[in-house]
DNA sequence: CGTTTTTTTGACCCATCAGCAAAAAAAGGG
DNA sequence: CCCTTTTTTTGCTGATGGGTCAAAAAAACG
């Protein structure tokens, strides 16, 4: 009786893939930042009218968050992975070097999208930073809770602190971003990596 | 035969102080970026007409140049001053106390203005963070070159890399700015300090 | 007192911003 | 073939962005 694929195909049928058109977005934003990404940057990079973005996304707020989904997703799958590191070293190499791969990747240089949000947001559009600021509390939550179970587990010294280790290790991560974005190398990076691991603790 | 003070002293005076009204911009510059100040925050900010502005400092980005001038020369003292420590520790020390009194003193937390001006600049205004950059490397230069004269002293161990060990104290100083930002309270960045010094290379 | 020099005032310009309304176009259902 | 549904197109809105001009106002000089 059913019919097969009777969820919405009515109408003219869109002209566009959504989430193609939508990761378009992301590297939009990821290059200029919320504030700094005009509609106009989005449509034409999105080959959209301004309507159809309307339409399939809300606005521009709401786009920006489905693309943060996106971004979390994708390309910042290397953090989640890294916190199965069996060793707290092997976690914050994992971050490190990930994180320098992500963000000397492809052909240009970006910055984390979440550090560019977090830093540029003017008073208006508010929520969005602190959405962002949000969901980084969150990694940082597991960050720290990983560091204890370190520690437990003898791969960290007794005298450490772990919310202290994870907001030195996040600050490298923050660090990579800015340098990258104020024209670091790919072999500048690297050698922060190197002497970060350097000094980090052994047990 | 001179008069005494016949330097521009003809024709109407001046009824607000420069470098006071150029103090008022650097905050607001501070709080907001360059590019998230708009001409109505400043003239607000400064108690200035937008004629007065122009008149008085050029334009937007020839102000903000000012403001950045005293930045560097009153909220950035303690860096030059940081150079001067003894050993390599107390540098990195003096530096990364500093900077947490810098970002969470007086009463609303602010991150580095050179920070925030080098991640959340679009490609309009490029000059201006080309110019914050160029600063930046300055200090970096000093930096490694105090970290080089520390490994001829002996307090540093031999097998250090003093390039990459000033990325890395600039990545921390990078990230008390960014998470001052998103809302770290003044002990959650000394947390951070402590534990970044508790890893620092001993002699 | 009048002239000169400078600042202030208020309005204005043009571009861009985010967002939207109405009509045209394309598909399926009857 | 018409009707409904959905998307596209075109063009617009009110607000705000940085920047500027002409005229009024204020002070110092002769």
């Amino acid at each position: 009786m059913n019919k097969v694929q009777n969820f919405a195909c009515r109408g003219r049928p869109r002209e566009f893939c959504v989430d193609e058109a939508l990761a378009k977005a992301l590297r939009v934003f990821w290059e200029k930042g919320y504030e700094g990404t005009s509609l106009n940057d989005l449509t034409e990079a999105m080959h959209i009218t301004r309507p159809s973005l309307y339409a399939a996304y809300g606005n521009k707020e709401s786009l920006f968050r489905k693309a943060l989904d996106l971004y979390e997703r994708e390309k910042l799958a290397y953090l989640r992975e890294a916190l199965k590191q069996p060793t707290a070293r092997k976690v914050a190499e994992a971050m490190l070097k990930g994180s320098v791969n992500n963000v000397t990747g492809e052909n240009e240089l970006h910055g984390c999208l979440g550090v560019i949000t977090s830093v540029a947001c003017g008073p208006e559009s508010q929520s969005v930073r602190e959405e962002v600021v949000k969901r980084g509390d969150a990694a940082k939550r597991a960050l720290t809770e990983r560091f204890m179970k370190a520690k437990e587990e003898g791969d960290l010294p007794k005298h450490v602190d772990p919310e202290g280790l994870m907001r030195v290790l996040s600050a490298l991560l923050q660090g990579i971003s800015v340098q990258a974005n104020q024209g670091a190398s790919r072999e500048d990076l690297e050698r922060l990596v190197d002497a970060g691991l350097a000094i980090w603790p052994s047990p």
